[in-house]
RNA sequence: GGAGAGGUGGCCGAGUGGUCGAAGGCGCUCCCCUGCUAAGGGAGUAUAGGCUCAAAAGGCUUAUCGAGGGUUCGAAUCCCUCCCUCUCCGCCA
């Protein structure tokens, strides 16, 4: 969410940038709105400011002993009633308006940083690593898909059987290989990068989903988890199915991000750095006919995330690490890449400034995203009430950053395009090896 | 799932209708006192808003005692719903 007062001050300019990300930004709306809230608000006050002082004097007497028939009391009790009428209309209105405009802010996205391309267009910011192309391998190269298939460690019929479309299932060594990419990532942003592991639910509740932008906004892209939860009430036959109302998590971010959620923590312990390896649930809604084929579009895939909860002076610099955290996977396991900053309308809602990372998949001749590296500055921390005491013991927001480090699946997926043989076999990259039993190959 | 007990400020803990945003203690900050230390004395110490002020300071004010409703002139206190924690029993990976 944006901070209201500096929207209020430069409504103008943020308007213009927010057109740039998409977004029409009702200028008037929103001023008719604050205003009112403004005027309604004081009425309130007032109204509050009456009824405390005229009961606090009725207390008085009270306690001083005068009965409640007594003349003065009356007398109070009477102007009360005019005042509650008041009050309860002017609570009302309060309420009212006050619904409107939050309702009207959380739809807003946040505002791009300064060092964000204007034009349309992303900017490639560094390649690191050869690609390599059909020529390069010196036989005709195989997708993912085939190569898992071919070696009968890969099986989108029978997933297709348990679950339905856009869902995958791995055994063997392939398996193997998901899982050692993961615990290998893990270990990376741990013991190298200084990350705390974090195991967390996969459920969150829907206070969650709106601290980090999820909601209201996206909530088709989410799958909803309904909890059956019986009311039975005498001589009736109905059973009343009521709303837990939870969502899988579509990534850790959500978790991570929302364990200062309504927090206020000291400065001391400030940057908190966690990962964490989850499951990510998206219902992909809208991308019908998109990546069909194969593990990169699935309702369901792991992926090792990174969160920092930083000082605002921080963020920026936290964001530099952070992506460098993401590389160092991708330079480990020596797959080619290279690192885009985004431009406003490529953004997520909660970004203010984004680096994707994109692998080189040889099989597709193109990079493909595997990583989203984002500081999103303030905006989640004022919807979370996410806090720091600050140097001078005052409450601040705190900034919030996270990345994918990796996608665990896109990154199996280039292990296999970019590690493949010509007898079909898949070569171990180095760093993995431990996690596999020492083994270097994985043979049909 | 059944039975019970609870949820109050950074922490502990009092408070069952009225000068309560909340006693007391601990902790913390500042000051005083004291050769040093220890002890002692004093002041301060929640969060988010609004108004005031050139700004800061300050002042005035509203809301918040798990959350949301209700009763009442007035609710931390009474009633209802929900959430959470603890104890015992049952069930279970």
């Amino acid at each position: 969410m944006l901070d209201i007062h500096l929207l209020r001050a430069n409504l103008g300019n943020a308007a213009k940038e927010l057109d740039l990300r998409g977004f029409y930004l009702d200028m008037s709306y929103f001023q008719k709105l604050v205003e009112e809230r403004g005027s309604v608000r004081t009425n309130t006050q007032k109204l509050e400011e009456n009824r405390n002082n005229i009961s606090g004097r009725i207390g008085r007497l009270r306690v001083a002993g005068h009965g409640i028939d007594d003349g003065e009391i009356g007398n109070f009790l009477n102007q009360m009633k005019s005042i509650l009428a008041q009050l309860s209309q002017a609570k009302v209105d309060l309420d009212k308006i006050e619904c409107e405009l939050q309702q009207f802010m959380e739809v807003i996205p946040n505002l791009p940083h300064s060092t964000v391309p204007k034009e349309g267009k992303n900017e490639d910011v560094r390649y690191w690593g050869t690609k390599k192309t059909s020529d390069s391998f010196g036989f005709s190269i195989k997708d993912h898909v085939s190569i898992g298939e071919n070696l009968g460690l890969l099986d989108f019929e029978t997933a297709t059987k348990l679950s339905g479309a856009r869902f995958s299932m791995m055994k063997g060594g392939l398996a193997r290989l998901h899982r050692a990419l993961a615990q290998f990532m893990l270990d990376t942003h741990t013991i190298e990068h200084g990350y705390t592991e974090t195991y967390v639910p996969y459920l969150a509740n829907s206070e969650s989903l709106r601290g980090t932008g999820q909601l209201p906004k996206f909530e088709e892209d989410l799958f909803k988890i309904y909890r059956k939860k019986y009311e039975k009430e005498e001589g009736e036959t109905d059973q009343k199915l009521q709303e837990e109302n939870w969502y899988l998590i579509p990534t850790s971010e959500v978790p991570l991000t929302n364990s200062v959620r309504n927090e206020i923590v000291p400065l001391e312990s400030i940057p908190i750095k966690l990962t964490a390896l989850t499951p990510c649930f998206r219902s992909e809604a809208g991308s019908y006919g998109k990546d069909t084929r194969g593990l990169i579009r699935q309702h369901q895939f792991d992926k090792v995330e990174l969160v920092q909860i930083v000082h605002p002076q921080k963020s920026y610099e936290a964001l530099e690490q952070l992506v460098g955290h993401a590389e160092m996977i991708l330079q480990k396991l020596e797959l080619p890449y290279r690192v885009v900053l985004l431009c406003s309308n490529d953004m997520g809602f909660s970004a203010a400034k984004t680096y994707d990372i994109e692998v080189w998949l040889p099989a597709q001749n193109t990079y493909r995203e595997i990583s989203s590296c984002s500081n999103c500055e303030a905006f989640q921390a004022r919807r979370m009430k996410a806090r720091f005491r600050n140097e001078s013991g005052k409450p601040e927001l705190l900034h919030t950053l996270n990345g994918s480090g990796l996608a665990v699946g896109r990154c199996l997926v280039a292990v296999l395009e970019n590690y493949q043989n010509a007898d079909g076999s898949i070569s171990i990259p180095k760093v993995l090896q431990p996690y596999m039993g020492g083994i270097d190959r994985l043979v049909a």
